[in-house]
DNA sequence: TCCTGTTTTGTAATCGATTACATTTAAAAT
DNA sequence: ATTTTAAATGTAATCGATTACAAAACAGGA
């Protein structure tokens, strides 16, 4: 593997000279021709290694993810990726399995200048650590978020978003709601059963804490799970509210073993719109955030931040997406 | 931000002790202490990118996937992280969308000394271009892989365990057996129809390729496009057998909107047991790869390739999975 | 005390690029 | 032809670590 060194001195100029022809400074175009035959007949590829070094900066990214087996991250990233990758950053996706040890290796990877900067999606996220880190280091939150933390973040309206899927529920005359909710620790936990029991209560539903049944996280066997605890305590639920759409597939699914009909016996609406929440049968009804363009944005907040310029946090705008699981 | 200049001049040693410290060199434990107490004063974090210059390497492993929504990835590329992280390193997952552009951009990561290494779990690599890069990079091919390239493989008997899930098929007395594939240019998708081939001939039926339904990419929408032309070509299959359980599952999916009971008018076999595998209704019949092992496994390889040991390809073990999509 | 041998510490080169500044070369103006 | 101005090129410092080698400090033995 040939250095700058030895491109220099085979191409009889100087170290600059071939740099600048890397990087399109000023050379005449015959050295340019020269120096680039050279390039190419050494195979030369400039290490970014010294190039990093020199400019203090890695060029990588960081996207703290709890897991990759959660589909509901998969088009963020893309969004990201694509966004990143345009303007010569890399991205790593980090999987923390909500796991403080883990994620303290990435963490790491930023102090010791590895990595530029950090879109944090990770709800099981160290906010006391991350707030000391986004003190010397560019970061975003994207989707989970602590305003109180002060780090920019893109989001949905969570609260309004739980609003709409319950108040259809109740539009289509099913009063009696249950909710699958994860974690209260979880920003978007708290808000989206804010939303449920605001629908409920505007059209004369009392809230009931007993008719929220919390789960350890949102995957598909704790949906199995929470169902099956909703259906043995025999209140006739006619529906069922999931906070995602792992849950809600797994609640799906543990209805159709316990012999019911889905939506005639019970309606099921997610959140999330995986990509999975089509293929089951009956389809979900769910809520589909704009994960792409949430991507995007996150990544163009984060190389902004990286560049010194200021950046705001956005809110995002929702959909609810109408499915043969509430129709009926 | 501190580094090892300030952090020698402030506690009246050279920088070689203080790097000593660091990495364990022999320092009196007096210096050692006094090197410690200014450490941490300042808040030093040793620079990644001075040290990786000075070693040339970048203890960054690449991981080629065509994309993350694929869930048949996950597990393996857990088993990837859990090795590497504990030798030192840690993988960048890249996702190719079958798109040589990026793909091309992950390989120049690793001329310009970015990567140390590539995990290829592709199937739409270039192999071309993989194969010349390997001459002097180390490569490791994970699932899908070519012999003929010379780069090192870990994989599983593909044609065993197709042949396995269709004589399952069969033996419950289904010998009117579709075959959804994907692509003929992937070699897994060569040596699964061959398993399948054998099968059929094995039980006297004869082989036709008219049953065979070739799809643009392991997809749940290709799933479905395929299983509507299979039902519509009217040829009255008893079972399918499909080489993804994306694929499975959309046609499953598909079944069930045309009206189909599985697996009662038609049983339905998937292949990878992906998490998801489990959450259809009824839940799908697979063949299981040891996806953590495969992970653990060529991670190990890889490393050991870097560090110039010689590895040697590996064929792991499958299991037939029977659900509740093939019973009956 | 002096010498030898071992251990600790320091000096300076190195990794491979970029870039400020100095110098040379070429073009334009007189 | 000479001076001025601009463009091209080269020299060497720099980024932040590691490490071979040199030098210094210290211990033990005579």
């Amino acid at each position: 593997m040939a250095n700058i060194q030895e491109v220099a001195k085979e191409a009889g100029v100087s170290v600059a000279t071939v740099s600048r022809v890397m990087n399109g400074g000023a050379v005449t175009p015959k050295t340019k021709g020269k120096v680039e035959e050279v390039i190419k007949r050494l195979n030369y590829e400039p290490s970014m290694l010294g190039r990093n070094l020199r400019n203090s900066e890695s060029r990588l990214l960081l996207v703290l993810i709890p897991t990759i087996s959660n589909p509901y991250y998969s088009d963020i990233i893309n969004g990201i990726e694509n966004t990143v990758i345009r303007q010569g950053y890399n991205i790593l996706l980090c999987e923390t399995d909500s796991n403080p040890e883990r994620e303290n290796i990435y963490f790491d990877m930023v102090r010791k200048k590895m990595a530029d900067g950090i879109i944090s999606m990770d709800p099981t996220v160290n906010m006391e650590e991350l707030k000391i880190l986004a003190e010397d280091h560019p970061i975003i939150q994207c989707s989970e978020y602590s305003v109180e933390s002060g780090i920019p973040f893109v989001t949905i309206d969570n609260e309004e978003a739980a609003y709409r899927a319950v108040s259809h529920l109740v539009n289509i005359g099913r009063t009696d709601i249950a909710m699958i909710n994860s974690d209260v620790t979880f920003l978007y936990a708290r808000q989206r059963q804010l939303g449920y029991q605001r629908a409920l209560e505007e059209k004369g539903v009392p809230f009931d804490e007993g008719n929220v049944y919390y789960t350890n996280g949102p995957s598909f066997e704790r949906g199995q799970q929470a169902m099956r605890k909703i259906l043995t305590d025999h209140k006739d639920h006619s529906a069922v509210f999931a906070v995602s759409d792992l849950l809600a597939i797994g609640a799906l699914k543990e209805a159709h073993q316990l012999g019911l009909r889905v939506p005639e016996d019970i309606a099921i609406a997610g959140f999330d719109k995986i990509a999975f929440s089509n293929m089951t049968n009956p389809a979900l009804t769910t809520i589909a955030q704009p994960m792409y363009d949430m991507g995007t944005t996150s990544a163009q907040m984060l190389i902004d931040k990286i560049n010194g310029r200021t950046v705001e946090s956005t809110m995002m705008s929702h959909e609810l997406i109408i499915r043969e699981s509430t129709i009926g």
